[in-house]
DNA sequence: AAATCCGACAACCGCCTTTCG
DNA sequence: GCGAAAGGCGGTTGTCGGATT
């Protein structure tokens, strides 16, 4: 015997989700957490309608058809590329981009361990900007994107030392950035480590593995840390060591954390309601709104009451 | 001003791995 | 231990807005 199935996708909404969608979605995750994402669209709905209520998953059953008419795995989704308050807003820097097309070259098409470099960004959101900006910047300069080697071997003069230009700016601005303090090979055996854990380099990479330095810890800033406690089970420092958070002070356009997300925290399970304590929740909540551009929310400030 | 093109990105689809009954 | 669902991931598509003709 299984588990229950995901949804009966009857009556499924699809498409662009709606501002109310949204804020049924926001308001239920930031009030109770992640039980299941099977269960969040019905219980989101639930919650918009009785806020004070802490909800138990069981009752799905009596409420289930009041539900977001969404599957849970859009609501996954939604939440990670979207709605997780920690996601960083803007175009990307050069620099970004130069780490990006460094990573690629080790990681592949591994868009979630390269996301992993970069807090704040999703997977989707850096797959998307490979495939429309720099796909065609390689391109441009005879790289191919997929294997990072000329794609002829007889290449313009101009290209060759536009070329040779992008890869010194990728050294230097990675170095600029205190990210990668050591040479290529330590560079990538970094990445290597960053990307696989502690569990050990894949037989091609075993070479790199004692090259490997990690990067120095800094300061979390208070809006993490408000965050941890929020989030209640958020190992910080496991998570920040896996990473190689190296700097979350940069608060230039939105603002930077480490990248987060719910399922990496030790209890995922667990309720966070239950475990945090509600003027640190609202600390929180009040940090990030003050921060934060929400799109689509700038207009209904004054008809979010859960914040 | 209307039609068309194009870039950007949100969202969906389907496969693979992990988890659970 | 097995089978099925949940979760995670990468590829692809759909849609929208701005630029161009």
């Amino acid at each position: 015997m299984g588990r229950q199935p995901c949804c009966d996708k009857v009556g499924l909404k699809r498409g662009p989700w709606t501002i109310e969608e949204d804020h049924k979605l926001m308001n239920f995750i930031l009030n109770n957490g992640i039980h299941c994402w099977r269960m969040v669209p019905k219980l989101a709905d639930f919650h918009s309608l009785h806020p004070l209520l802490r909800l138990d998953p069981h009752q799905i059953i009596l409420y289930g058809d009041l539900g977001l008419l969404r599957c849970g795995k859009s609501c996954r989704l939604r939440w990670i590329n979207y709605l997780r308050p920690d996601l960083k807003r803007g175009a990307f820097t050069e620099a970004e981009e130069n780490e990006m097309i460094q990573l690629h070259s080790c990681l592949g098409n591994r868009w979630s361990k390269i996301a992993s470099h970069f807090p704040g960004r999703t997977d989707n959101e850096i797959k998307n900007h490979w495939n429309t900006r720099i796909k065609k910047r390689l391109k441009h300069l005879g790289v191919d994107a997929l294997t990072h080697k000329p794609i002829e071997e007889k290449e313009s003069t101009e290209e060759n030392k536009e070329t040779i230009t992008l890869h010194s700016n990728i050294t230097s601005s990675s170095s600029e950035e205190g990210l990668h303090e050591s040479p290529s090979n330590g560079l990538e055996a970094k990445i290597l480590q960053d990307s696989y854990g502690n569990e050990g380099f894949p037989e091609s990479d075993e070479k790199l593995q004692n090259e490997v330095q990690l990067a120095p810890l800094d300061d979390t800033n208070d809006i993490l840390k408000n965050y941890e406690v929020f989030c209640g089970s958020l190992d910080l420092g496991t998570l920040m060591l896996n990473q190689g958070i190296t700097n979350t002070s940069s608060m230039s356009n939105s603002y930077s954390t480490s990248s987060f997300s719910i399922e990496d925290s030790n209890n995922a399970s667990i309720s966070i309601a239950e475990s945090m304590q509600e003027n640190c929740r609202q600390h929180w909540v009040d940090t990030v709104d003050s921060m934060l551009s929400w799109d689509g929310f700038n207009n209904l400030e004054q008809d979010l009451f859960f914040f």
